[in-house]
DNA sequence: CTGAAAGCGCTTACAG
DNA sequence: CTGAAAGCGCTTACAG
C-alpha cells in the first residue's frame, strides 16, 4: 500500500504492455473487450489512479477550471455575497458532471488576477463572479482576451468586447418588481443602489425601475436614490441617508437583497412599519431573503442554471466552439415585503 | 503570443541553459544573482510560467490542497450553510498566502468521496468540512486513515481514531451561552437539535447547556429538547412542535444559528413575542445571525483562524510532521434576542 | 556557479 | 488488437 502504483505496475500484474493499460482505463476502442475488463479490473484492486499530472502534462489539458471570485475591499471578510456561493455551489456540480475540477480563488479587484491560470496550466479556462467597479474590471478583461484567455463572466452584457457572459435580465426583473409593488398602491419610490455605469446590473435594475413608473404614471424622484454597494452595512447607511432626508416614499426598492436588508434594520430601528408604511424589495432571492422579517419580496436568478450556462459555455470555448452571451429571465418572487 | 513560452525559450534568449533557467526561476542559491536576474526579466517579460503539471510530475508534489465539503443530502442546493461559507473563505486565503491552491469539491455524505484526490495526485491533502450524520462519517475517516491519506478535519474530537481535528469548544459554548441567559432571568429552557452521538457537535453543546442549567440551580426538561438537524426549516418544524407540545419555556437554545432563525419564524408565526415572551439564542455567528429580527446572540467560531489552523495542520501533516487536534474556544456575542 | 542528462508517469502516433 | 518508443516540460543529482 505504500509505493504509489504506476501504468507498469498494473501492466506487469494483468501480462500486458502499459500501452494497454493506458487504452483500457480510457475506454478506448483499440482493446479488446476481455483485456479491458481485466486490467480494469486489477486497476481497481490495487486502488490505481491515473496520475493527473502526468496525463495532463501528456495531453496539454488539465481537466480543470479555475472559478475567480473577486469583491471590492470593502466587503468583510466573512460576508461572501450569499449569491455568489449560491453560485459556486451550482459551479461546482456542474464542473463535476462534466468530469472537470474546480479551483476556488478569492482576489481583490484591485489585485493582478488576470493571468496565471491558464498560463500555468493549471486550468484551461476561467470563470469570473463578482462585482466591483466595473472600470477596473472592463480593463481585466480587455487583458484577459488579449492574452487569449478563455473564460466567461457572470454578469450583464458587455459593450464592445467579444466577451462571453451568462446574466439575468436585470432590467426586465426590475421592471417586474416595480410593476408588482405599484399594483399594491405604492406611489412614491426610493432606490438604494449605485447607479453610475461603474455598477451595470444595478443600473439596469435602476432603469427598469424608472420605467415601469413611467409607465404607470408615476413620477421618478431623483432624489430618492442613493448609492450603495451590494452589503447590508451600506443597505443600512443608505436607508438611513434617505429616512433623513425628510423625502416622502413609500416603498424601496434595493438593488440587491443584501441592501435591502439593511433598508430593512434602518426602518424598524426608525419603527418605520414594514410593509404598512413602506413596501421593501430587493432582487437576488438569496436564501436569508425567505428569514427576514418581513420576508423580502425580490426578483429570483436561477443560480443552478447559471452554473450550468457558465461552464457549458466556457467549455465550449475551449473546444474552441463559438459561445453566445445568454440573459436569463428573473422571476417575480412575492413575500410579506410589499404587503399581500 | 501564440505557441506557448518553455523553458527552452527562455534559455535560449538568455543564453544560458534550460537548467539554469530552472534555477533562477526557484531562486536557487546556486545561481549567479545577475544570471538570475536576467533570467527572470526575461520570464515576466515573456509573460512565462511554469508548467504546473510538469513541475508537479517532477517533484511529485501538486501544491494544491482539496476542501471536500459535504452534506446531508436533506439540505437544499442553494442553502449551504453558511458557516461553512466563512470557513470557505478563510481557508482559500489560507492557501494562498501558503502557495497552495485549492481544489473545492461538493460531495453528499452517502457518496463515495473518500478516496480521489490524493491518489491521483491531484491534490497533496485534504480538508473535510460538513455535518452529517456521525456514524457514515466515521466508517469514512477510518478509511482515509486506512489509506495512509493525508487529511485534516473540522469538527468535535473523534474518539479512538488518530484523526487531526480542529474545532470549537462546544461544551464550554454552551455553557457560557447558557448561563448568560440565565442572568438574564431566564428558568426554563428548550433546546433545539439533535442530541444523539451522530451528530457530536450539537451534543456538546446540548451537554453544556445542561451543566450550567444544573449549576444554576435549574431543573433541565427533556421534554423540551426536539431533534433539529442544522437548517431553517428544521429548525421552524422542531419549534412548532415545541409551541404545541404545552410544555413551557422561556428561552429556547437553537443548536445552530439556523435552527435559531427557524425558531424565531415559529415564534413570530405564532405571536410569541422575543425577547419579552421566549429568549432565542444560536451558535455561530453567522454572518445573517446579526440581521434577524431581533438580532441573535450567539457564539462565535473564529473561522479566520480556523481556516489558517486546518491548513497549517494539513501543511505539517504533507511535511511528516506531527500535528495536534485544537480546541478553539469560542466567544460570547450578545445581541437581542435574548433581552438586555 | 553552470550544463548535459535522466526521469517523473502518462498518451499516442507508428509499426506490426 | 497490441507493443516499443517518443515526448509532454519540468527538477535535480552528477560532473565539471
Amino acid at each position: 500500500m505504500k509505493a504509489k502504483q504506476t501504468s507498469f505496475d498494473i501492466a506487469y500484474r494483468a501480462g500486458v504492455s502499459q500501452s494497454t493499460v493506458s487504452r483500457a482505463l480510457r475506454d478506448s476502442p483499440l482493446v479488446n473487450e476481455e483485456t479491458r475488463k481485466r486490467v480494469q479490473a486489477i486497476a481497481k484492486e490495487l486502488n490505481y489512479k491515473v496520475d493527473k499530472h502526468a496525463s495532463s502534462l501528456r495531453t496539454q489539458q488539465s481537466k480543470t477550471l479555475a472559478l475567480l471570485l473577486f469583491e471590492d475591499p470593502t466587503n468583510d471578510d466573512s460576508l461572501i455575497n450569499p449569491f455568489f456561493m449560491s453560485m459556486l455551489g451550482s459551479i461546482t456540480r456542474a464542473c463535476g458532471v462534466k468530469g472537470y475540477d474546480l479551483l476556488v480563488s478569492f482576489q481583490e479587484m484591485a489585485n493582478d488576477w488576470h493571468a496565471d491560470f491558464e498560463d500555468t496550466r493549471k486550468a484551461d479556462g476561467i470563470i469570473l463572479l463578482g462585482y466591483g467597479d466595473y472600470t477596473d474590471y472592463e480593463e481585466k478583461l480587455i487583458q484577459l482576451t488579449n492574452q487569449e484567455t478563455h473564460f466567461v463572466r457572470w454578469g450583464a452584457d458587455v459593450k464592445g468586447l467579444p466577451v462571453v457572459s451568462v446574466g439575468c435580465d436585470n432590467f426586465h426583473g426590475g421592471y417586474q418588481l416595480t410593476e408588482h409593488v405599484i399594483k399594491n398602491k405604492r406611489t412614491s419610490f426610493a432606490f438604494l443602489g449605485g447607479v453610475s455605469s461603474g455598477s451595470p446590473e444595478f443600473l439596469e435594475r435602476y432603469l427598469g425601475h424608472c420605467k415601469a413608473q413611467y409607465d404607470h404614471n408615476l413620477t421618478v424622484n431623483k432624489k430618492c436614490q442613493f448609492d450603495a454597494v451590494s452589503t447590508e452595512e451600506a443597505g443600512y447607511q443608505a436607508a438611513i441617508k434617505l429616512i433623513d432626508s425628510g423625502e416622502t416614499f413609500d416603498a424601496i426598492m434595493g438593488a440587491s437583497d443584501l441592501i435591502a436588508i439593511g433598508a430593512l434594520r434602518a426602518l424598524q430601528e426608525r419603527k418605520i412599519n414594514v410593509p404598512a408604511d413602506v413596501a421593501v424589495f430587493g432582487f437576488d432571492d438569496i436564501p436569508i431573503a425567505s428569514f427576514t422579517f418581513p420576508a423580502l419580496t425580490t426578483a429570483k436568478q436561477d443560480t443552478i442554471r447559471a452554473g450550468e450556462l457558465l461552464v457549458d459555455k466556457l467549455l465550449q470555448l475551449i473546444k474552441g466552439e463559438p459561445a453566445q452571451t445568454e440573459l436569463m429571465a428573473t422571476t417575480l418572487v412575492v413575500r410579506k415585503s410589499c404587503g399581500s
